[in-house]
DNA sequence: TGACCGATGAAT
DNA sequence: TTCATCGGTCAT
């Protein structure tokens, strides 16, 4: 894979920048599955005030302490009993954070995604937060791995289209936070999940 | 212990 | 477009 990896200190600042600056990277999977996607959309949820966010009030609970830890650790739940959502997590030191991808471009690996997936058009791999987590092979057994290392981990890309924003997706329980402009999508990227 | 949460896919 | 599916999470 070429390119830079994300270390520590990328992960270790505003949510909201690491949330916006990391459309357009690649997620990378290694090992005896490689898969790799470019990042096309992600959610930044934003430390203990933001209520669409687990760590809402500062609240530490066993699922959530994660985003309370060091950054650039991946942490990944279930929802629905049956799906999975990967995030990321970032933040100050001290300021829990995550930013939520929702949805990939295919990379490399294309063939092990359609294995995993049982779908016949490319643009259903990985155009959603549960469908690229079973693309990518994301588990309750990828929770806390660490970005930093070499089994999972981001690539700077130079060059990619205009980042734009809009409302977060499926949010309506959170009041005012609804609207907030706190997602990030490539324009006119047809892997989004949700055009805006 | 029970209300709550919201992605996906199939059906309409 | 609607609708059924499900179990982990968390405050009780």
């Amino acid at each position: 894979m070429t390119g830079k990896k994300r270390g520590r200190e990328f992960y270790s600042r505003d949510t909201l920048d690491v949330a916006e600056q990391m459309v357009g990277d690649l997620l990378v999977r290694d090992g005896e599955e490689n898969t790799v996607g470019k990042i096309v959309e992600t959610e930044a949820y934003v430390g203990d005030e933001d209520p669409a966010s687990h760590a809402y009030q500062g609240k530490v609970t066993d699922r959530n302490e994660l985003m309370f830890g060091t950054a650039g650790h991946a942490y990944v739940y279930l929802i629905y009993g049956m799906y999975h959502c990967f995030n990321v997590v970032t933040g100050c030191e001290g300021e829990p954070g995550a930013v939520l991808v929702r949805a990939l471009e295919p990379v490399e690996g294309i063939d092990i995604m359609f294995e995993r997936r049982g779908v016949s058009e490319k643009r259903e791999l990985t155009n959603g937060p549960g469908k690229l987590c079973m693309a990518m092979g994301i588990d309750d057994g990828s929770n806390g791995l660490d970005m930093c290392g070499d089994e999972l981990y981001l690539v700077e890309r130079e060059a990619h289209g205009e980042v734009v924003t809009a409302p977060r997706v499926n949010i309506d329980y959170a009041g005012d936070a609804k609207d907030w402009p706190w997602r990030f999508l490539l324009e006119d990227n047809r892997y989004v999940s949700v055009p805006p």
